[in-house]
DNA sequence: TCGGAATGTAAGCTACACATGACATTGTGT
DNA sequence: ACACAATGTCATGTGTAGCTTACATTCCGA
């Protein structure tokens, strides 16, 4: 795993696990996406949009920054 | 003008000036991307990737949230 | 008055974010 | 032992972010 193909992190997984027994499934209708990008932004196949982004901050209630981390 | 295709607004052009005479051309190459990209995010024409908005607001020595806004 | 710098518009192209659907695997409860 | 929920893989298709090239406009200094 770790076939990061992008230079941004995100917490999405830690986050999900934090914020009670949420699902990729959960996460997914919460943020009107799919399982499949679910699993391939926890995956880091690739970053998501700025938009989408933003929809998965706010569904666990935190700052864009607090989810995605960019190293440069 | 204004034909926003995006849910998301940004302050480029406003911190462009604030920070000193900064042209188009030298943002785009502060965050190696062309000047028709600056043009069309400041036109509202599209959101950028996640990874061009940190380098964005990395320019400007901003965080993200300060470039961008997310308008539900 | 002419040249260059800054801004804007438009057409066509490529890369990838995200969707859909089908199937494999693992863990848990009954 | 079997159903089911949760996670993951693979294949394929579409929309759009961002690029390139080219041309038009406005403004300012020599």
């Amino acid at each position: 795993m770790s076939a990061t193909g992008t230079p941004i992190t995100n917490a999405i997984r830690r986050l999900r696990f934090e914020h009670g027994e949420m699902t990729q499934q959960a996460l997914a209708d919460a943020c009107g996406i799919t399982r499949q990008t679910v699993i391939a932004l926890e995956g880091g196949k690739y970053a998501p949009s700025l938009e989408l982004a933003f929809r998965i901050a706010r569904t666990f209630g935190a700052g864009l920054e607090d989810v995605f981390q960019w190293k440069e």
